[in-house]
DNA sequence: TTGTACGCGTTATCAA
DNA sequence: TTGATAACGCGTACAA
């Protein structure tokens, strides 16, 4: 309770200075127009008193608070500190303060943490959360929050989206890899509640794979390195060639690396793809053959549609971003 | 300035119930007594009209924002996000909320972020930077926000710190590879602004070495996978062998793929260790032998320090994690 | 150019 | 059990 309580007000600088804390707050904000003589004798009792305005207070009586609410599952994923970055670093230059709000992919957490945001009166949102819907979206936005959303199709008054397109380089990946002579038979990694991004790959990969009237798999495997690497060295007992579609990296890695433990090799008797590709496909060896995409672009470009959605001046309300293949070892072709 | 405009108050919530605002505040907070009657009908009033409480307003008036900020350089490191993250999880437990900062390694930043935590009003932060020292976290606590300090010995009334130790590593490490036959010279990389953690080890390293009367190296290197492989993959033009302690996984791997790729043979004929290693340490190949402290862990004691600060009851204000080192293929030993 | 007074949405104290 | 009413720290018409 007395946690703050001895914080220098804006009133107490007004007394110390002599004049009456409208015009501190003119000093402040540089707003009115203020006597040269007076703005420098408060601007000097702000500094011997080591006054910090409340943004608090500000907020309250400005109806802004400068605050930017992203919404993640996770910090621990690397496209997502990416994209986190890249917000940062166009928050900071226009100005904003990030409010962090990690779901841990439960939807429950996601609902809780919508709520959160609403009650936390931040300026806008920023939603990268496979958990969190049209419906939602409009929860949060029917409380006035512009709102930009990552990776689903979204729209609204104050809404923004942001798309990121992997499925239709799978689609594509797999009509000229099953177009070679002899190829493998491609399989896809099924991961349980892997959000919306791999499902939209998932159903171009089986799509594809039915108009071409060819043969595929789905296999399940878990969301950690650890787990899908033992699991596929148990596998590869059996399973002694084959062209996989992994979401992430380390996904794609793990099975990779059994592959090469279990004397198979890659890419000759086993390819591998990833999907959602960062710098450390490139860091492994075989390097990785991946999709990608600049999260860190999509996180300042959400940025900046937020920004133009505060303004009122957002033109374009949707942006897509298209993944690239970056063609590794772990691919033939 | 419409944008919040048409927020329902608790103004509005009493006079629909039919009660004062009072009444429906008890309610909102389950303090004082109401009747459940009363009660009830203030619950569906909320409802109804989907009302939420200002944070702000009740923040201005409780002196308590339930925020805690954490500065950081970057979310860009994995060790980072590891970090956050367990901040985020414990910080959800406790009903905290996580204001960013984040610095870009630049010490003005770093400094304009002291102040922007000083007037978000937060009740707590969290600092992992190191840009900012012993100076700058007293000047954070002169406006009586509890402090926890990563990776700094500071000290002060409401302040904690949690130390990182890879430097006995380093020592330990340095002096019994020294004391195996015929083993390699050492060299350490320097990265150039690298920041405290670095430096320690830096120097245990060159102690060690002239402690024993052994030889070492010193070599620059960029904090960047791209550059740093291609750098070596020169450097391997002439050199042939050597035992490389580089500070994080990315750039360990930089070196290890250089010597790879130029046809030498890890660990025989070159050796590294990453000092801060991560989960990329065991899925590049060879493994990475590396020193390894649980970074979520680090970010869950933080939290859980900087809530018993809050919480008047800290005992131990300091806490120290010890790197264990873990071998992978990438030495010998 | 400066000061007065009210409002922002809550909590909390004190009467009723 | 309830309801006025004064803070909380600041911005801002409006008046001086």
């Amino acid at each position: 309770m007395k946690n703050l309580k001895d914080r220098v007000t804006i009133y107490q600088v007004a007394q110390a200075a002599g004049v009456s804390l409208a015009t501190v707050s003119r000093v402040i904000n540089k707003s009115g127009s203020v006597t040269e003589a007076t703005k420098q004798r408060v601007e000097e009792t702000i500094a011997a008193l080591g006054y910090k305005p409340s943004a608090l207070a500000q907020a309250l009586a400005t109806n802004r608070t400068t605050n930017i609410g992203v919404i993640i599952p996770s910090a621990n994923y690397v496209y997502i500190s990416n994209f986190l970055n890249g917000i940062a670093s166009i928050g900071r230059e226009k100005g904003y303060v990030l409010t962090l709000f990690s779901t841990s992919h439960s939807r429950e957490e996601a609902l809780s943490m919508i709520d959160k945001v609403i009650t936390a009166h931040v300026d806008g949102a920023i939603i990268f959360d496979d958990q969190l819907g049209q419906d939602d979206v409009a929860r949060i936005s029917s409380y006035n929050v512009p709102t930009v959303v990552i990776d689903a199709k979204v729209s609204g008054e104050k809404i923004g989206d942001v798309l990121l397109d992997y499925d239709s380089n799978v689609s594509r990946l797999v009509a000229t890899y099953c177009a070679s002579p002899d190829h493998k038979e491609m399989t896809f990694l099924h991961v349980h509640n892997g959000g919306r991004l791999l499902d939209r790959c998932e159903r171009s990969f089986i799509k594809m794979h039915q108009k071409l009237g060819a043969s595929y798999k789905i296999v399940n495997c878990d969301d950690s390195y650890s787990r899908t690497y033992a699991d596929f060295v148990q596998y590869f007992k059996n399973t002694k060639t084959g062209y996989f579609l992994c979401y992430r990296d380390s996904i794609a890695a793990a099975i990779m690396n059994a592959a090469t433990d279990s004397g198979l090799k890659v890419p000759e008797d086993i390819e591998v793809v990833s999907i959602v590709g960062t710098k450390y496909a490139a860091i492994v060896r075989p390097t990785l053959s991946s999709f990608h995409i600049d999260m860190s672009e999509v996180g300042k470009r959400s940025m900046y549609m937020l920004t133009d959605l505060l303004n009122q001046n957002l033109v374009d309300k949707t942006y897509r971003f298209e993944a690239s293949f970056v063609k590794g070892t772990s691919t033939i072709n």
